[in-house]
RNA sequence: GGAGAGGUGGCUGAGUGGUCGAAAGCGCUCCCCUGCUAAGGGAGUAAGGGCUAAUACCCCUUCGAGGGUUCGAAUCCCUCCCUCUCCGCCA
């Protein structure tokens, strides 16, 4: 049973006009997606529900007036038993429409939940990940005269990533680090942390872990996503985040922003929580797939119209850390059959893993245009109408800490199983240059 | 966890059954006056939806959320959430 969703004030996820002026343009976009969207059934219903509309509020607006001559009479002193007459069938009438008009609203609000955001023209179309496409590439792999080892035999080796004692206290898919590897992780995070702040324009923010169920609908999880999140059996439940973007993005909810708020720039640094439901065998060896995972989340909000150039901003963002760090990557644009749910358009970071000699996501930068602002009512005053309008929001790991340790420890190891410290890690190491057993 | 107070427009805050989408003040916008500045005068200033050529009228909805009473609810009743004060507990 899912948290409760308050969001029905909510019009539509898809722009309601839009929707009914071009429902067919719509379903081809969606069809890119292997998504079916039926737009004559769902135009029959808006047909349906702005009948009963027109109905229930030339209904209203008769009880009302009805019930302000009814207030003046009294006030005259009126004997008001012949007007009370003339209302009761009014509101027996009325509330017959209403109840038919909140099930087809009830049936429209359904279809439109579930409707995935409309995709950007520069989303190849393609069935899956092998489909998506390469826009740069970046760093050479070392090439080793010794054979790599990946970091799971790294980690056992120096004694300081234990999957065993992990699994006894919390089960599969978690990991404990130890002595300098475990500070490794945390000199990610904090060089991260460092860079965005201080050479990108991002706000630090640190946000709560558990979520409402309408902070993980105004991202998007919800309610499509229930099974992958974690969640307590409060009531309601709290979530546990799976990544910052939910409660980041979250924080301008139902706010109006001023112009000169914006572009707005939020990083935090969050443990992520995911529950991997239907990713049995996927990746079941070292940790690059867990339950709990630290990540730095990037989280912009722009004007419409902005959003694109947002978009390689963003990611640029992210392939500086790489870059810093030293470590291959390469870049793709995901396929309309990879590209997430609420996202518009996604640029994928992959990292150069020796151990398994293939790049591997790190970052996931995507611009959701007003999907999520529409779901979260979320708006700027644009000065050129004088009107709220819905922002566009931007998110992008920045990058994932978990896997880029991983990517550190494979990319910088030596014959001997030990690790090099990056160089621009070092200073958040203590003057600690390597990591060996 | 216990006791009390309260949640109203961008903000402060009035309103305890009828002409209230809501006084007043602040803020903001425009205009007038004023030889800079300061002060003063006037007008305007919520959001969403429907209708529409229309950002013009008109209509509907919204005073923390949900439900109820009523011809009619910001106002009465019930449930929940949140905030503040005091006490307890605690990192």
């Amino acid at each position: 049973m899912p948290g409760k969703i308050n969001s029905k004030k909510i019009p539509t996820m898809i722009d309601a006009k839009l929707l009914r002026a071009s429902a067919a343009t719509v379903a081809e976009n969606l069809a890119r997606r292997r998504f079916e969207f039926d737009a004559d059934a769902y135009l029959a219903l808006e047909e349906q529900r702005k009948a009963l509309q027109v109905e229930v509020e030339n209904l209203r607006a008769g009880r009302n007036a009805s019930a302000k001559d009814i207030g003046k009479a009294k006030a005259r002193g009126e004997d008001i038993t012949p007007l009370l007459a003339a209302v009761e069938e009014l509101g027996t009438k009325l509330a017959a429409v209403e109840g038919k008009l909140q099930l087809v609203q009830e049936q429209i609000r359904e279809i439109e939940v579930g409707l995935p955001n409309l995709l950007h023209d520069d989303v190849p179309v393609g069935a899956d990940e092998a489909d998506n496409t390469e826009v740069k590439k970046w760093g050479e792999p070392r090439t080793l005269d010794f054979e790599a080892k990946d970091h799971v035999d790294l980690g056992a080796s120096l004694g300081m990533l234990d999957f065993d004692s992990a699994a006894r206290i919390s089960g599969s898919r978690f990991v404990v680090l130890q002595g300098p590897l475990a500070r490794l992780q945390r000199a990610l995070i904090q060089f991260m942390l460092d860079v965005h702040t201080a050479e990108h324009g991002y706000e630090e923010v640190y946000v709560p872990y558990l979520v409402q169920a309408d902070a993980l609908f105004g991202t998007g999880q919800l309610p499509k996503f229930e099974n992958d999140q974690f969640k307590t059996t409060d009531d309601p439940p709290f979530y546990l985040i799976p990544t910052a973007e939910v409660p980041v993005t979250n924080l301008e909810r139902e706010n109006i922003l001023e112009a000169a708020e914006l572009p707005l720039r939020r990083v935090a640094h969050t443990p992520c929580f995911r529950s991997e439901a239907g990713s049995y065998g996927k990746d079941t060896r070292g940790m690059i797939r867990q339950h709990q995972f630290e990540k730095v989340e990037l989280v912009q909000l722009v004007e419409p119209g902005k959003s694109d150039a947002a978009l390689e901003e963003l990611t640029g963002h992210a392939e500086v850390i790489l870059e810093r760090l030293n470590l291959p990557y390469r870049k793709v644009i995901l396929c309309s059959g990879d590209v997430g749910f609420g996202s518009h358009k996604t640029y994928d970071l992959e990292v150069w893993l020796p151990g398994q000699n293939a790049y591997r996501e790190i970052s996931s930068c995507s611009n959701y245009g007003d999907f999520q602002a529409r779901r979260m009512q979320t708006r700027w005053r644009n000065p050129a109408s004088g009107k709220p309008e819905l922002l566009h929001t931007l998110n992008g790991s920045g990058v994932a800490a978990g896997r880029a340790l991983i990517a550190v420890m494979e990319n910088y190891q030596e014959a001997d199983g030990s690790v090099m410290v990056p160089d621009a890690l070092k200073p958040y190491m203590g003057g600690l240059d390597k990591i060996s057993a």
